[in-house]
RNA sequence: GCCCCCAUCGUCUAGAGGCCUAGGACACCACCCUUUCAAGGUGGCGGCACGGGUUCGAAUCCCGUUGGGGGUGCCA
């Protein structure tokens, strides 16, 4: 045993990126760091009929995007599974000459009936002593022993599985591939792997490949079986039911780091009386024995809530580098030329307190971009019904066309205009945002029309006022 | 059916027999602040599934019940 603990993860490539795995990736990958060991990254790619190859550098970007860099010194991989075929049926053989595993040639309808005859589901073990030898169709079932199997969990402690309950499993197909169980283990083996941390969902398949180890002469992995992540219904989260893609919620603008945060606190918890914490801390507060026994919730509110902690931390200019990527693409309504970077920073600290989402920038802003601001005709019929919206609106355009441009002195004077004639601030701005901004709520208006700039104000202003009738 | 896992506010969690009158966070509600909406501040609502033990003492240990979940493929 060398000294160097090797972690692994060992996704296929199915797919858009689950948080469930990228959750056990950053458990995997933090538990390298903080031990000095290495995160082995093998895509499992042994189902021909479900996997696709762009799935793989998805995974990798994935990984990335959540800071397991593949370049980093702790990072290996990523290997093939399927490049390790040959090594996984020579295993099998070995298991097969060392009388561990027999060969059977009934078919699955065969099994299926005998069980039915018998009243117990699963396979009998009909062929454990007919000493088949390999041949086309024929399945290798790996020989259960009797007694009982103990997997030693550094989750949940020791947990026992009576060996009668588990039936003599397949191996290798009538085709000659091998299956996961299988090729799992042999990897695992041939990669050093000397931690495996894993899904709950892997805990009933365990005693099985605890067997194969030993069978093959090798000192099992130290297991850990992690709670699983479910939807609301409390059923593990599927890719086909719930909105599972990390690449989603990446394009909706979660930040990396958050999603981090968020997703170390699903069955863990940092010490002390806040969740937002560095990576760093994590990193070296983290321990699988205090990882919960149950399975959590993936609180996409939270989600979003921890999201909008971490913009409101960023440096403006950061915050507004983050939001780049949403107000110079085809994501943007406007033209991408009509994108000015220092009007949009000079907003930016009002919408960076506004926003959970990066994703939702855009509609905060799209009236300082926009050649035509785009009227919510709601907001504006209903802004303008008060008797006194149109004149006063007339009055403060009249003002607004020599006022000082700033916006201490734009709010002045329209508090003014509004005392004159009893109407508060606060019902006085709404006739006058909807005019400029095509909106009823956003960033504070006068801050927003000093960005916006006079000639532009004065002309949506007409415009309203036109509109209104 | 069988095997396995799990059980603290609605949700995520703290809690390793007395520090618990059970703490924090999200959500929700109220108030404050306020140029809309947020953000921020203050406060509130709200939980140890149930029943038996063990113990001077149990959210914490044991057993059972109930409930939930996972697995049960010649998928991974």
């Amino acid at each position: 045993m060398s000294g160097t603990p090797r972690y692994r993860f060992a996704p296929s490539p199915t797919g858009y990126f689950h948080v469930g795995g990228a959750r056990t990736a950053l458990y995997n990958w933090i538990l390298a760091l903080q031990n000095d060991g290495v995160f082995v990254l093998r895509i499992e790619d042994t189902d021909e009929s479900r996997n696709e190859p762009q799935w793989t550098q998805g995974i990798i970007d994935a990984l990335a995007w959540i800071g397991i860099d593949g370049t980093d010194t702790h990072f290996e991989g990523p290997y093939f599974q399927s490049a390790y075929a040959a090594n996984q049926v020579a295993a099998a053989e070995k298991l097969f000459a060392s009388g561990h595993a027999y060969y059977c040639d009934l078919t699955s309808e065969q099994i299926h009936d005998r069980a039915k005859i018998a009243g117990r589901p699963g396979y009998d073990g009909f062929s454990r002593d007919r000493g088949l030898t390999a041949g086309p169709g024929r399945s290798l079932r790996f020989r259960v022993p009797a007694g009982v199997t103990v997997v030693h969990d550094e989750v949940r402690g020791a947990v026992e599985f009576d060996n009668t309950t588990i039936e003599d499993f397949v191996l290798l197909r009538g085709n000659g591939k091998p299956v996961f169980v299988l090729a799992n283990v042999v990897d695992d083996i041939t990669m050093n792997i000397t931690h495996v941390v894993r899904a709950e969902e892997h805990l009933p398949n365990t005693p099985k490949q605890q067997m194969i180890w030993a069978a093959l002469g090798a000192t099992p992995p130290s297991w850990a079986h992690v709670p699983l992540l479910v939807n609301e219904q409390r059923k593990k989260l599927s890719k086909r039911r719930d909105k599972v893609a990390l690449e989603q919620y990446r394009d909706e603008g979660v930040v990396a780091e958050a999603m981090v945060n968020y997703l170390m606190t699903l069955g863990w918890a940092p010490t002390g009386d806040t969740e937002i914490v560095d990576f760093a801390t994590i990193v070296k507060d983290f321990k699988l024995s205090s990882v919960n026994h149950s399975s959590a919730f993936f609180d996409i509110k939270k989600l979003n809530a921890f999201n909008g902690e971490y913009l409101r931390q960023m440096p403006v200019e950061a915050f507004s580098a983050a939001c780049e990527p949403w107000l110079t693409s085809d994501k943007a309504p406007w033209p991408a030329d009509r994108f000015d970077r220092g009007v949009f920073l000079r907003i930016a600290p009002h919408v960076q307190t506004r926003v959970a989402v990066l994703s939702e920038v855009p509609a905060m802003v799209d009236f300082l971009f926009l050649a035509d601001v785009v009227i919510d005709a709601a907001a504006f019929d209903k802004a303008f019904s008060a008797e006194w919206a149109r004149p006063l609106t007339q009055s403060i355009h009249d003002r607004f066309v020599d006022v000082e441009w700033n916006h201490d002195a734009l709010k002045i004077a329209v508090e003014a205009i509004g005392a004159a004639s009893d109407v508060k601030l606060g019902k006085l701005q709404a006739p006058l945002r909807v005019a400029t901004t095509g909106r009823s709520v956003g960033p504070p208006l006068f801050e927003s029309l000093e960005v916006l700039g006079r000639n532009e104000t004065l002309r949506r202003i007409d415009a309203a006022l036109a509109r209104a009738g």
